[in-house]
DNA sequence: GGTAATCTATCTATTCATAGGTAAATAATT
DNA sequence: AATTATTTACCTATGAATAGATAGATTACC
Protein backbone atom coordinates (compact mmCIF):
# COMPACT_ATOMS: atom_id res chain seq x y z
CA UNK A 1 0.00 0.00 0.00
CA UNK A 2 3.15 2.66 0.23
CA UNK A 3 1.92 4.02 3.57
CA UNK A 4 4.95 6.29 3.05
CA UNK A 5 3.08 8.21 -0.22
CA UNK A 6 -0.52 8.79 2.22
CA UNK A 7 -1.39 12.18 2.64
CA UNK A 8 -3.16 13.65 5.90
CA UNK A 9 -6.58 13.29 4.49
CA UNK A 10 -5.90 9.05 3.85
CA UNK A 11 -4.41 8.99 7.23
CA UNK A 12 -7.16 10.89 8.61
CA UNK A 13 -9.29 8.03 6.69
CA UNK A 14 -6.98 5.74 8.11
CA UNK A 15 -8.11 7.03 12.03
CA UNK A 16 -11.43 7.09 11.80
CA UNK A 17 -11.84 4.09 10.14
CA UNK A 18 -9.30 2.60 12.49
CA UNK A 19 -11.16 3.93 15.53
CA UNK A 20 -14.29 2.61 13.89
CA UNK A 21 -12.95 -1.13 13.84
CA UNK A 22 -11.49 -0.80 16.88
CA UNK A 23 -15.20 -0.03 18.74
CA UNK A 24 -17.30 -1.48 16.37
CA UNK A 25 -16.08 -3.84 14.00
CA UNK A 26 -14.59 -3.92 10.42
CA UNK A 27 -18.46 -4.61 9.08
CA UNK A 28 -20.34 -2.33 11.65
CA UNK A 29 -19.32 0.97 9.41
CA UNK A 30 -19.55 2.23 6.52
CA UNK A 31 -18.40 4.76 3.96
CA UNK A 32 -20.53 7.18 4.77
CA UNK A 33 -19.56 7.13 8.49
CA UNK A 34 -16.03 7.82 7.74
CA UNK A 35 -17.38 10.88 6.00
CA UNK A 36 -19.13 12.18 8.43
CA UNK A 37 -16.56 12.37 11.16
CA UNK A 38 -13.81 13.06 8.12
CA UNK A 39 -15.76 15.58 6.74
CA UNK A 40 -14.80 14.44 2.93
CA UNK A 41 -17.10 12.79 1.11
CA UNK A 42 -16.96 8.83 0.04
CA UNK A 43 -16.49 9.18 -3.20
CA UNK A 44 -13.12 10.86 -2.13
CA UNK A 45 -12.95 8.06 0.69
CA UNK A 46 -12.81 5.95 -2.72
CA UNK A 47 -10.49 7.62 -4.64
CA UNK A 48 -7.98 6.31 -1.54
CA UNK A 49 -9.19 3.02 -0.62
CA UNK A 50 -11.28 2.35 -4.36
CA UNK A 51 -12.42 -0.78 -2.41
CA UNK A 52 -13.16 -1.30 1.52
CA UNK A 53 -10.84 -4.28 1.56
CA UNK A 54 -8.07 -2.09 0.28
CA UNK A 55 -9.50 -0.16 3.35
CA UNK A 56 -8.65 -3.02 5.62
CA UNK A 57 -5.58 -3.78 3.82
CA UNK A 58 -4.05 -0.02 5.01
CA UNK A 59 -5.10 -0.10 7.74
CA UNK A 60 -3.76 -3.23 9.37
CA UNK A 61 -0.17 -2.22 7.48
CA UNK A 62 0.16 1.16 9.16
CA UNK A 63 -1.22 -0.28 12.63
CA UNK A 64 1.03 -3.20 12.58
CA UNK A 65 4.04 -0.86 11.56
CA UNK A 66 3.30 1.55 14.48
CA UNK A 67 3.33 -1.42 16.75
CA UNK A 68 6.14 -3.33 15.94
CA UNK A 69 8.06 0.04 15.97
CA UNK A 70 6.84 0.60 19.40
CA UNK A 71 8.29 -2.61 20.50
CA UNK A 72 11.78 -1.96 18.78
CA UNK A 73 11.67 1.15 20.53
CA UNK A 74 11.35 -0.57 23.75
CA UNK A 75 14.64 -2.52 22.91
CA UNK A 76 16.35 0.44 22.09
CA UNK A 77 15.95 2.03 25.87
CA UNK A 78 17.94 0.51 28.91
CA UNK A 79 15.11 -1.30 30.51
CA UNK A 80 14.64 -4.75 31.75
CA UNK A 81 12.38 -7.25 30.58
CA UNK A 82 9.76 -7.38 33.02
CA UNK A 83 9.73 -3.42 32.37
CA UNK A 84 9.38 -4.21 28.85
CA UNK A 85 6.69 -6.61 29.05
CA UNK A 86 4.70 -4.04 31.81
CA UNK A 87 5.37 -1.28 29.25
CA UNK A 88 3.64 -3.51 26.48
CA UNK A 89 0.66 -4.67 28.82
CA UNK A 90 0.17 -1.02 29.92
CA UNK A 91 -1.03 0.15 26.11
CA UNK A 92 -3.32 -3.08 26.17
CA UNK A 93 -4.81 -1.99 29.34
CA UNK A 94 -5.11 2.13 27.33
CA UNK A 95 -7.29 0.43 24.59
CA UNK A 96 -9.52 -1.98 27.47
CA UNK A 97 -10.20 1.04 29.30
CA UNK A 98 -11.21 3.03 26.11
CA UNK A 99 -13.63 0.23 25.04
CA UNK A 100 -11.52 -0.35 22.48
CA UNK A 101 -10.34 -3.71 20.88
CA UNK A 102 -6.75 -4.51 19.30
CA UNK A 103 -7.13 -3.04 15.53
CA UNK A 104 -5.39 -6.74 14.73
CA UNK A 105 -7.64 -8.56 17.46
CA UNK A 106 -11.18 -6.59 16.08
CA UNK A 107 -9.58 -7.84 12.35
CA UNK A 108 -8.68 -11.25 13.34
CA UNK A 109 -12.36 -11.76 14.52
CA UNK A 110 -13.50 -10.42 11.06
CA UNK A 111 -11.39 -12.08 9.00
CA UNK A 112 -13.05 -13.36 6.44
CA UNK A 113 -14.20 -9.85 5.41
CA UNK A 114 -10.65 -9.56 4.78
CA UNK A 115 -8.66 -9.67 1.54
CA UNK A 116 -6.70 -13.10 1.47
CA UNK A 117 -3.08 -11.05 2.02
CA UNK A 118 -4.88 -9.56 5.27
CA UNK A 119 -4.44 -13.12 6.97
CA UNK A 120 -0.77 -13.06 6.39
CA UNK A 121 -0.17 -9.50 7.62
CA UNK A 122 -2.20 -10.56 10.67
CA UNK A 123 -0.17 -13.90 11.02
CA UNK A 124 3.09 -11.50 10.93
CA UNK A 125 1.81 -9.29 13.79
CA UNK A 126 0.97 -12.36 16.13
CA UNK A 127 4.66 -13.77 15.40
CA UNK A 128 6.07 -10.98 15.32
CA UNK A 129 4.73 -9.81 18.82
CA UNK A 130 4.94 -13.68 20.24
CA UNK A 131 9.05 -13.33 19.31
CA UNK A 132 9.77 -10.10 20.97
CA UNK A 133 7.86 -10.98 24.38
CA UNK A 134 9.53 -14.21 23.89
CA UNK A 135 13.15 -12.03 23.56
CA UNK A 136 11.66 -10.55 26.58
CA UNK A 137 10.76 -13.22 28.83
CA UNK A 138 14.40 -14.63 28.24
CA UNK A 139 16.25 -11.46 29.15
CA UNK A 140 14.03 -10.78 32.28
CA UNK A 141 15.26 -15.23 33.19
CA UNK A 142 18.57 -13.99 32.52
CA UNK A 143 18.38 -10.73 34.78
CA UNK A 144 17.11 -13.40 37.53
CA UNK A 145 13.62 -11.39 37.75
CA UNK A 146 11.97 -14.50 36.20
CA UNK A 147 11.75 -18.59 36.57
CA UNK A 148 14.29 -20.23 34.60
CA UNK A 149 12.12 -22.97 34.09
CA UNK A 150 9.57 -20.73 31.42
CA UNK A 151 9.81 -21.93 27.69
CA UNK A 152 9.55 -18.67 26.66
CA UNK A 153 8.21 -19.49 23.49
CA UNK A 154 5.06 -21.21 24.72
CA UNK A 155 4.99 -18.81 27.15
CA UNK A 156 4.83 -15.72 25.21
CA UNK A 157 2.00 -17.32 23.24
CA UNK A 158 0.16 -17.48 25.97
CA UNK A 159 0.75 -13.97 27.45
CA UNK A 160 -0.18 -12.63 23.99
CA UNK A 161 -3.61 -14.86 23.95
CA UNK A 162 -4.04 -13.36 27.31
CA UNK A 163 -3.67 -10.21 26.38
CA UNK A 164 -5.76 -10.17 23.78
CA UNK A 165 -8.74 -12.28 25.57
CA UNK A 166 -8.32 -9.67 27.99
CA UNK A 167 -8.98 -6.49 26.43
CA UNK A 168 -11.78 -8.66 24.42
CA UNK A 169 -13.58 -9.28 27.74
CA UNK A 170 -13.12 -5.88 29.33
CA UNK A 171 -15.56 -4.44 26.74
CA UNK A 172 -18.09 -6.76 28.58
CA UNK A 173 -17.14 -6.10 32.28
CA UNK A 174 -18.57 -2.81 33.89
CA UNK A 175 -15.71 -3.30 37.26
CA UNK A 176 -13.25 -0.90 35.80
CA UNK A 177 -9.83 -2.57 36.59
CA UNK A 178 -10.09 -6.11 34.82
CA UNK A 179 -7.42 -5.69 32.35
CA UNK A 180 -5.00 -4.06 34.38
CA UNK A 181 -6.04 -7.20 36.97
CA UNK A 182 -5.46 -9.63 34.25
CA UNK A 183 -2.31 -7.84 33.42
CA UNK A 184 -0.44 -8.08 36.67
CA UNK A 185 -1.63 -11.64 37.36
CA UNK A 186 -0.02 -12.79 34.17
CA UNK A 187 3.20 -10.94 35.00
CA UNK A 188 3.59 -12.35 38.36
CA UNK A 189 3.21 -15.83 37.25
CA UNK A 190 6.36 -14.94 35.29
CA UNK A 191 8.39 -14.22 38.69
CA UNK A 192 10.63 -15.72 40.58
CA UNK B 1 -37.14 -15.50 24.87
CA UNK B 2 -38.57 -18.48 26.81
CA UNK B 3 -36.15 -21.16 24.96
CA UNK B 4 -38.19 -23.94 25.83
CA UNK B 5 -40.95 -22.74 24.14
CA UNK B 6 -39.01 -22.44 20.34
CA UNK B 7 -39.93 -24.95 18.12
CA UNK B 8 -37.52 -27.15 16.03
CA UNK B 9 -37.55 -24.84 12.75
CA UNK B 10 -36.10 -21.44 15.21
CA UNK B 11 -33.54 -24.04 16.93
CA UNK B 12 -32.41 -24.86 12.91
CA UNK B 13 -32.04 -21.18 12.22
CA UNK B 14 -30.54 -20.28 15.57
CA UNK B 15 -27.76 -23.11 14.53
CA UNK B 16 -27.28 -21.84 11.59
CA UNK B 17 -27.06 -17.97 12.88
CA UNK B 18 -24.96 -19.49 15.46
CA UNK B 19 -22.52 -21.14 13.23
CA UNK B 20 -22.41 -17.97 10.73
CA UNK B 21 -21.57 -15.82 14.14
CA UNK B 22 -18.94 -17.44 15.49
CA UNK B 23 -17.39 -17.87 11.62
CA UNK B 24 -18.25 -14.97 10.35
CA UNK B 25 -19.26 -12.12 13.10
CA UNK B 26 -23.06 -10.68 13.61
CA UNK B 27 -22.61 -8.31 11.20
CA UNK B 28 -21.23 -10.56 8.23
CA UNK B 29 -24.71 -12.32 7.70
CA UNK B 30 -28.07 -11.64 6.47
CA UNK B 31 -31.43 -13.04 6.85
CA UNK B 32 -31.05 -14.07 3.89
CA UNK B 33 -27.43 -16.52 4.45
CA UNK B 34 -30.04 -18.06 6.84
CA UNK B 35 -32.79 -18.66 4.46
CA UNK B 36 -30.45 -20.20 2.38
CA UNK B 37 -29.55 -22.48 4.52
CA UNK B 38 -32.13 -23.53 6.91
CA UNK B 39 -34.88 -23.36 3.31
CA UNK B 40 -37.15 -21.11 5.03
CA UNK B 41 -38.18 -17.26 3.61
CA UNK B 42 -36.07 -14.37 5.53
CA UNK B 43 -39.95 -14.20 6.63
CA UNK B 44 -40.81 -16.90 8.31
CA UNK B 45 -37.48 -15.95 10.39
CA UNK B 46 -38.97 -12.49 11.15
CA UNK B 47 -41.75 -14.58 12.31
CA UNK B 48 -39.41 -16.15 14.87
CA UNK B 49 -37.16 -13.28 15.26
CA UNK B 50 -38.98 -9.88 14.71
CA UNK B 51 -35.42 -8.09 14.51
CA UNK B 52 -31.62 -9.32 14.22
CA UNK B 53 -31.19 -8.21 17.71
CA UNK B 54 -33.92 -10.57 19.22
CA UNK B 55 -32.28 -13.34 16.98
CA UNK B 56 -28.89 -11.80 19.03
CA UNK B 57 -30.37 -12.43 22.13
CA UNK B 58 -31.77 -15.66 21.90
CA UNK B 59 -29.01 -17.06 20.58
CA UNK B 60 -26.86 -15.48 23.20
CA UNK B 61 -29.15 -16.97 25.76
CA UNK B 62 -29.11 -20.77 24.15
CA UNK B 63 -25.55 -20.48 24.02
CA UNK B 64 -24.91 -19.68 27.59
CA UNK B 65 -27.24 -21.87 28.78
CA UNK B 66 -25.94 -25.16 27.64
CA UNK B 67 -22.35 -23.92 27.92
CA UNK B 68 -22.83 -23.19 31.92
CA UNK B 69 -25.10 -26.56 31.99
CA UNK B 70 -22.50 -28.89 30.75
CA UNK B 71 -19.47 -26.93 33.33
CA UNK B 72 -22.13 -28.04 35.84
CA UNK B 73 -22.14 -31.60 34.29
CA UNK B 74 -18.56 -31.56 35.11
CA UNK B 75 -19.40 -30.71 38.90
CA UNK B 76 -21.11 -33.40 38.87
CA UNK B 77 -18.69 -36.19 37.91
CA UNK B 78 -16.19 -37.44 40.17
CA UNK B 79 -12.87 -35.84 38.94
CA UNK B 80 -9.94 -33.77 39.58
CA UNK B 81 -9.66 -29.89 39.04
CA UNK B 82 -7.16 -29.97 36.83
CA UNK B 83 -9.26 -32.95 34.60
CA UNK B 84 -12.02 -30.09 34.89
CA UNK B 85 -10.32 -27.13 33.77
CA UNK B 86 -8.35 -29.79 31.22
CA UNK B 87 -11.89 -30.80 29.41
CA UNK B 88 -13.26 -27.45 29.31
CA UNK B 89 -10.10 -26.79 27.79
CA UNK B 90 -10.24 -28.83 25.38
CA UNK B 91 -14.12 -27.55 24.29
CA UNK B 92 -12.06 -24.42 23.11
CA UNK B 93 -9.53 -26.31 21.39
CA UNK B 94 -11.94 -27.82 19.32
CA UNK B 95 -13.69 -24.58 18.34
CA UNK B 96 -10.02 -22.82 17.35
CA UNK B 97 -9.26 -26.34 15.07
CA UNK B 98 -12.95 -25.50 13.49
CA UNK B 99 -11.84 -21.52 13.05
CA UNK B 100 -14.32 -20.59 15.17
CA UNK B 101 -14.73 -18.40 18.11
CA UNK B 102 -16.36 -18.61 21.03
CA UNK B 103 -20.14 -17.47 20.32
CA UNK B 104 -19.74 -14.92 22.84
CA UNK B 105 -16.36 -13.98 22.23
CA UNK B 106 -17.43 -12.73 18.76
CA UNK B 107 -20.38 -11.34 20.02
CA UNK B 108 -18.46 -9.78 22.58
CA UNK B 109 -16.21 -8.08 19.59
CA UNK B 110 -19.49 -6.94 18.05
CA UNK B 111 -21.03 -5.85 21.04
CA UNK B 112 -22.32 -2.02 20.23
CA UNK B 113 -24.67 -4.29 17.10
CA UNK B 114 -26.36 -6.34 20.11
CA UNK B 115 -29.33 -5.21 22.42
CA UNK B 116 -28.48 -3.28 25.56
CA UNK B 117 -29.58 -6.33 27.35
CA UNK B 118 -27.20 -8.47 25.28
CA UNK B 119 -24.01 -7.10 27.67
CA UNK B 120 -25.61 -8.21 30.38
CA UNK B 121 -26.05 -11.71 29.29
CA UNK B 122 -22.29 -11.56 28.06
CA UNK B 123 -21.42 -10.26 31.49
CA UNK B 124 -23.24 -13.27 33.17
CA UNK B 125 -21.55 -15.65 31.14
CA UNK B 126 -18.19 -14.78 31.70
CA UNK B 127 -18.29 -14.02 35.43
CA UNK B 128 -20.31 -18.03 35.70
CA UNK B 129 -17.36 -19.05 33.81
CA UNK B 130 -14.94 -17.25 35.66
CA UNK B 131 -16.80 -18.56 39.32
CA UNK B 132 -16.32 -22.27 38.12
CA UNK B 133 -12.88 -21.96 37.08
CA UNK B 134 -11.54 -20.93 40.47
CA UNK B 135 -13.89 -22.94 42.10
CA UNK B 136 -11.60 -25.78 39.68
CA UNK B 137 -8.60 -24.51 40.31
CA UNK B 138 -9.20 -24.43 43.90
CA UNK B 139 -9.84 -27.84 43.98
CA UNK B 140 -6.82 -28.40 42.25
CA UNK B 141 -5.01 -26.67 45.04
CA UNK B 142 -6.89 -28.85 47.72
CA UNK B 143 -5.67 -31.98 45.64
CA UNK B 144 -2.08 -31.00 45.88
CA UNK B 145 -1.63 -30.84 41.97
CA UNK B 146 -1.69 -26.56 41.82
CA UNK B 147 0.40 -24.14 43.48
CA UNK B 148 -1.02 -23.14 46.87
CA UNK B 149 0.19 -19.45 46.44
CA UNK B 150 -2.40 -18.95 43.30
CA UNK B 151 -4.78 -16.10 43.56
CA UNK B 152 -7.64 -18.14 42.32
CA UNK B 153 -10.10 -15.43 41.37
CA UNK B 154 -7.33 -13.67 39.33
CA UNK B 155 -5.93 -16.70 38.18
CA UNK B 156 -9.02 -17.90 36.42
CA UNK B 157 -9.83 -14.88 35.08
CA UNK B 158 -6.47 -15.12 33.64
CA UNK B 159 -7.22 -18.61 31.99
CA UNK B 160 -10.32 -17.72 30.39
CA UNK B 161 -8.81 -14.46 28.95
CA UNK B 162 -6.47 -16.75 27.66
CA UNK B 163 -8.81 -19.33 26.14
CA UNK B 164 -10.92 -16.87 24.55
CA UNK B 165 -7.24 -14.87 23.16
CA UNK B 166 -6.28 -18.08 22.03
CA UNK B 167 -8.80 -19.47 20.09
CA UNK B 168 -9.11 -15.48 18.62
CA UNK B 169 -5.15 -15.79 17.60
CA UNK B 170 -5.21 -19.39 16.82
CA UNK B 171 -7.81 -18.22 13.41
CA UNK B 172 -5.03 -15.70 12.06
CA UNK B 173 -2.45 -19.21 12.26
CA UNK B 174 -2.33 -21.82 9.96
CA UNK B 175 0.00 -23.94 12.48
CA UNK B 176 -2.36 -26.53 13.45
CA UNK B 177 -1.87 -27.26 17.31
CA UNK B 178 -1.43 -23.72 18.49
CA UNK B 179 -4.43 -23.60 20.63
CA UNK B 180 -3.43 -27.22 22.28
CA UNK B 181 0.02 -25.70 22.76
CA UNK B 182 -1.06 -22.51 24.95
CA UNK B 183 -4.09 -24.36 26.90
CA UNK B 184 -1.14 -26.82 27.99
CA UNK B 185 0.86 -24.13 28.52
CA UNK B 186 -1.46 -21.97 30.77
CA UNK B 187 -2.39 -24.80 32.89
CA UNK B 188 1.14 -25.97 33.18
CA UNK B 189 1.61 -22.96 35.01
CA UNK B 190 -1.14 -24.34 37.34
CA UNK B 191 0.51 -26.98 37.83
CA UNK B 192 2.94 -27.51 40.97
C1' DG C 1 -1.49 22.96 -18.93
C1' DG C 2 -1.33 19.03 -16.36
C1' DT C 3 -2.01 16.55 -12.20
C1' DA C 4 -4.03 15.75 -7.75
C1' DA C 5 -7.91 16.10 -4.89
C1' DT C 6 -12.51 16.68 -4.21
C1' DC C 7 -17.28 17.13 -5.44
C1' DT C 8 -22.17 15.99 -7.40
C1' DA C 9 -24.93 12.65 -9.04
C1' DT C 10 -26.11 8.21 -9.79
C1' DC C 11 -26.16 3.00 -9.98
C1' DT C 12 -26.86 -1.63 -8.52
C1' DA C 13 -27.30 -4.75 -4.98
C1' DT C 14 -28.46 -5.82 -0.54
C1' DT C 15 -30.23 -5.12 4.21
C1' DC C 16 -33.72 -5.49 7.62
C1' DA C 17 -38.35 -5.21 7.93
C1' DT C 18 -43.56 -5.15 7.05
C1' DA C 19 -48.04 -6.11 4.84
C1' DG C 20 -51.08 -9.27 3.70
C1' DG C 21 -52.41 -13.91 2.39
C1' DT C 22 -53.01 -19.15 2.87
C1' DA C 23 -53.19 -23.94 4.37
C1' DA C 24 -53.23 -26.81 8.15
C1' DA C 25 -53.63 -27.71 12.86
C1' DT C 26 -55.95 -26.81 17.23
C1' DA C 27 -59.54 -25.16 20.29
C1' DA C 28 -64.21 -23.63 21.27
C1' DT C 29 -69.14 -23.74 20.56
C1' DT C 30 -73.35 -25.61 19.38
C1' DA D 1 -69.95 -34.95 15.92
C1' DA D 2 -70.11 -31.04 13.17
C1' DT D 3 -69.23 -26.33 12.70
C1' DT D 4 -66.88 -22.22 13.64
C1' DA D 5 -63.15 -19.56 15.33
C1' DT D 6 -58.36 -19.05 16.38
C1' DT D 7 -53.58 -19.92 16.09
C1' DT D 8 -49.42 -21.58 13.99
C1' DA D 9 -46.29 -21.63 10.49
C1' DC D 10 -45.24 -20.58 6.64
C1' DC D 11 -45.53 -17.89 1.94
C1' DT D 12 -45.32 -13.84 -1.88
C1' DA D 13 -44.54 -9.28 -2.62
C1' DT D 14 -42.85 -5.09 -1.53
C1' DG D 15 -40.69 -1.01 0.83
C1' DA D 16 -37.42 2.25 2.74
C1' DA D 17 -32.84 2.68 3.80
C1' DT D 18 -28.21 1.82 3.20
C1' DA D 19 -24.13 -0.39 1.18
C1' DG D 20 -20.17 -0.19 -1.74
C1' DA D 21 -18.87 1.59 -5.92
C1' DT D 22 -18.38 4.48 -10.36
C1' DA D 23 -18.60 8.35 -13.87
C1' DG D 24 -17.76 12.66 -14.82
C1' DA D 25 -17.46 17.62 -13.54
C1' DT D 26 -15.02 21.04 -10.80
C1' DT D 27 -11.49 23.16 -8.20
C1' DA D 28 -6.64 23.73 -6.40
C1' DC D 29 -1.99 23.48 -6.98
C1' DC D 30 2.73 23.13 -9.27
Amino acid sequence: MTLSTLNETAHKILDVAESFTQTQGFNAFSYKDIQAEVGVKTSSIHYYFPTKQDLAAAMAERYIERFLKALDGLDRKNITGFEKLSTVGGIFVDVAEAQKLCLCGMLTSDILSLPADGLSELKRFYKETERWMARAIAQGIEEGDFKESLPVEDTAACLLATLEGGILIARARTDGGYMQTVLDQALAALKK
